[in-house]
DNA sequence: CTGAAAGCGCTTACAG
DNA sequence: CTGAAAGCGCTTACAG
């Protein structure tokens, strides 16, 4: 910036008025063309560390994800890039901090040593002590969940309405018997899926249907053997998957098994996930509009960085439509 | 870090010293011992833009994906996975920027106002220009692409032994007729399938079998096309799909018009996919190994962004090795 | 309207 | 072995 003013023919003072439109400084037109001049000259960029260390403040946000939860569940991954292109557009610089290792109190260490305006990271890496920290040095803990929390602000991307759909496609099709499918042997310690598990169940009872929740982690064997399973006893003729890769994995085991589908058994999946096209039947899925909703995802992190947290705003619910194929 | 020297008695010069083990700097043990508790006690974090502000350059290396082939195309995303791991442990702090919508010289000016002191990126973000750019500035610029560039450092992943594996399971398995799909319909016009298809049509002919380019963009109703071309004329009796996609769309479509797979149509795909498992049949798909080849594709990177730039190590080659399922 | 100056949190040659 | 001091590139209250 030196070598601007000094080609400007100004103060390095009036060059960082110009260079940052500082509200106030009045600068004469010709001035600011020059310094203007200059810096495009000179490919002048500015250096984000010595604004941030003189204004005490930061423009970075960091979002953290890891590689797995970008390709295991996608939600969190496509609301961090949808909060990213938001949070960029509002003029912060937002950069993805992707060590899987770290969480709590390292994670916060980590983030604090780049000073930024706040920190965007799922639910489980924060603990009590980690957002005090944060908190005490002036960067604010955004958290991404499931379900609301006391530790911070919270955004819960509530994603249970995929289950709903999901259970009333099933109705709508005249299914009597429903498995819900889910990886965990307690559906209620699925920290992910959860609400989509919960909320179909609750539909389809809701609906007058027999809704049974089954254990299947999302492995090839495992399939094979909940279709062994149900035809030694209770078979249903609907089957939900918290995710497709379950609901794909099970069309398969039925399919080997001789099972008729969707003609004595219908299947759903959750998420479209674009192998849904290649499966036979074609497998018909849930979609989650993350860009609809009463307010906008990103809108409700900004805030929050902002310090315009309103609790009342966290709980953000997508709206869900069926991509309707053949196997339900 | 005045807080800490403060608190530990000594000056902020000692404190610095002990805190980051300055060679040269023969502290006493006793004294070491206060800084260092103070530092616990106080949850020192030290301030990385000050300390690069300082020093002249930073410890920051950035990396540059965006979603798109974040989800389309793993190899370069897994391959940043490993590089940022390796990255870390040598002591950088490893930062993803992920905005998809610059490239060039404004992809460069986003870089440097961190002034990090490297940056990977895809090859195809960089300009001669923005390269200058970058190197004027002291950041490194390093390429991540499917071929040498003239322009800067350029980790080549070279994944074409995937295509030779999978021709050479047909081949194994008898096939005489081999069609190799691709998404454009020039087939070296395709900059990252480009290696895959090449290699998978030259290891067919020198095996004497006869090979096609079958040009098919990856989505649902060009897979139904090609096939419904293939019975009023050639029809090959094995299939080489550049991605698990490719392949899969297909083996859709021959099962669709009732043709036995892999019966009369051996199918291979590539990247061994999750879903491969989810296909009836399933899909037969090669893998690339990469933590494999002579010297680990971080190990390179690391040299790159460290000046050890060796041009004779720029192309990485990856073992492939074919996982064999139901389709071929 | 513009310039001289202080200071953000560090590191490191230099003097004691 | 340890401390005082300069300076990295900026911003901004203050004086002219």
């Amino acid at each position: 910036m030196s070598d601007v003013a000094r080609q400007a023919g100004v103060s390095r003072a009036t060059a960082s008025y110009v260079l940052n439109r500082t509200p106030g400084a009045r600068i004469p037109e010709q001035t600011r063309a020059k310094v203007l001049a200059a810096a495009e000259a000179l490919r002048y960029v500015p250096h984000v560390s010595a604004r941030s260390l003189r204004r005490g403040r930061s423009d970075l946000v960091v979002g953290h994800v890891d590689g797995t939860s970008i390709l295991g569940d996608r939600l969190p991954f496509f609301g961090l890039v949808q909060v990213a292109s938001e949070v960029r557009k509002a003029g912060y610089t937002f950069l993805i901090h992707g060590d899987p290792t770290v969480s709590g109190l390292a994670a916060a260490r980590a983030w604090l040593a780049l000073r930024p305006a706040a920190v965007v990271a799922t639910l489980d890496r924060f603990t009590e002590e980690s957002v005090a920290m944060l908190a005490g040095a002036g960067t604010v803990p955004v958290a991404l969940g499931r379900r609301s929390s006391e530790l911070t602000a919270t955004v819960v991307l509530d994603d249970g309405e995929l289950g709903r759909a999901a259970a009333g496609r099933l109705a709508d099709r005249g299914r009597r018997r429903v498995a819900v499918l889910g990886s965990h042997e307690d559906r209620a310690s699925d920290p992910v899926l959860g609400n989509r598990i919960a909320e179909a169940l609750a539909t389809a009872r809701h609906r007058g249907l027999e809704a049974r929740y089954v254990p299947m982690r999302p492995e090839v064997d495992a399939a094979a053997r909940v279709v062994a399973e149900w035809r030694r006893g209770w078979m249903p003729d609907g089957v939900v998957g918290p995710t497709d890769r379950h609901a794909g994995l099970l069309l398969g085991a039925l399919t080997d098994a001789g099972i008729a589908v969707p003609g004595r058994v219908a299947v759903v999946g959750m998420d479209d996930d674009p192998f849904c096209d290649l499966l036979r039947p074609r497998l018909t899925s849930v979609r989650a509009d993350l860009t609809g909703g009463d307010t906008p995802l990103a809108g409700v992190v900004l805030a929050a960085i902002e310090g315009r947290w309103d609790p009342g705003d966290a709980v953000r619910r997508f709206p869900a439509h069926v991509v309707v194929r053949d196997s339900a």
